[in-house]
DNA sequence: CGTCAATTTGACACGCGTCAACTAATGTGG
DNA sequence: CCACATTAGTTGACGCGTGTCAAATTGACG
């Protein structure tokens, strides 16, 4: 906590006593990276032969979390990482005053928890939006075959440093857009990732509602809303509740750069 | 040095460092970390002894980076990362469309360059604020030693993970604060900042301008300028162009909870 | 001393937040 | 399966907080 974090008064708020992991959801089931459809984008991507069997050490368990479930919760005690095997969750931190924002939304193949490490406990609090499964992978562990795989301390760092740079794009998003900009940066990227998982990038189901798309846009829900119809009413989009159909790729993006 | 630091003059006279003229801005000196006053701020915090000794090997370098230079640019090829030994910078993304924003300030013992990890060449430019002095950390070094001394590597993972912690921080800024909260926050954080370096946090000097303070917290510079006015006005501060003197904590403190 | 950048302050406009009403979807218990 | 409650989403009306534009002042620098 001695860089640049808490703007509240109180340090790291600890609203709730760490929650103990439900036995009943980890699945004692080896598993295997190597067979893994997101080994490409996953910790272990560029492993090879012999350091990607050897990486499959890490991941021992796998862990069930049922939408509305939290995977941890601010202040939980920091043990692990999470690659998340499928679903979808998302971030969120909470101010001193009780205001929360989203800060991240996670699909399948990305990772979650490294904001654990600097502190000893997670900063932030994972909720699934749906039903979902994650490896888990204790930090110990990783630094430990780290030390032995450079491959892997070296993929690891990128995931880190990504995630560094997924980040200042969500403060470009905040700082300098305007409400169009925001949202149509926001349904390119969600279509760009899960294009990259195999799933269809023109026509998906969002598992977000209108409020956690705004507290993560920094908007209101209806300027959320608004914002879907004026792209349906200029063709870019169908939008029918959570339903969402890009029809315009072009059009969203030229609406990217419009001030 | 005392209390008061002036940020926009020429930086502190390091005693241990005779001002020779350097080659091409690159001190050939061996730095030693043992001896450094940021020792505990700095990557090797938390080090002992012999393994304080071997991390020094990383620091084989100094570099003069004046007033208005930059560090790095985006684009540059990622060699190493950068802890600022004496100085300030700003770290500055820019959009497509030519919009530019900070994403950061930072000061001495921190770390500069983490971004550029993920993809191999940095994603930000880094410019200096005022005449600084950066250790240089090549990264592979800094890979191979922290293989080699566990708590070096726990050390960089630490400061990596605190800095996404710290982008956290920004992005609830930008996202659930207005005006007067985002500016409250600001001149907290740099107070903390600078109060732990040994400054003073009650009265110091800007380095930054109405608009790059603007640029970071996502408001325009005439904001800015209104919120300091108004701070004044509430006798929280007090405000001579870049002089600020902080007269009422708590005042500040409870804007921040201000919707 | 003149020039230019930085800052402050005022006036005004408008984008987005706020409040409210309505509709659509989802879930629940009988 | 229906009746009902609850949550999610849409749309309109209105006002406030900031952005925008402009002008004056101050300070920095050659």
């Amino acid at each position: 906590m001695n860089t640049t974090v808490s703007f509240t008064t109180s340090p790291l708020p600890l609203p709730t006593a760490p929650r103990q992991v439900p036995l009943r959801n980890v699945t004692k089931i080896r598993t295997n990276c190597s067979n893994c459809s997101l080994r490409n984008l996953c910790l272990p991507c560029g492993l090879k032969g012999r350091d990607m069997a050897r990486a499959e050490e890490v991941v021992y368990t796998r862990k069930r979390v049922n939408r509305g479930e939290s995977l941890y919760r601010t202040g939980d005690p920091f043990l692990s990482l999470y690659a998340i095997r499928n679903g979808f969750f998302k971030s969120t931190l909470t101010l001193a005053d009780g205001r929360d924002q989203v800060t991240a939304f996670h699909m399948r193949g990305e990772m979650l928890g490294m904001d654990g490490i600097g502190a000893g406990a997670h900063e932030s609090t994972a909720i699934a939006l749906e039903d979902s499964e994650v490896c888990v992978m204790p930090y110990g562990l990783l630094q430990q075959l780290s030390r032995d795989i450079p491959e892997l301390q070296n993929q690891f760092h990128k995931v880190m440093s990504r995630e560094l740079v997924r980040e200042h794009g969500v403060m470009m998003l905040l700082g300098s857009m305007r409400t169009n900009e925001r949202v149509a940066a926001f349904l390119l990227n969600l279509a760009k990732r899960l294009g990259a998982c195999g799933y269809s990038s023109k026509q998906f189901q969002l598992c977000m509602t209108r409020r956690e798309i705004g507290s993560y846009l920094g908007l209101q829900l209806e300027t959320v809303s608004r914002a879907f119809s004026q792209f349906q009413e200029n063709g870019f989009l169908s939008v029918q509740q959570r339903q969402i159909g890009i029809l315009d790729v072009n059009g969203l993006q030229t609406a990217l750069g419009k001030r």
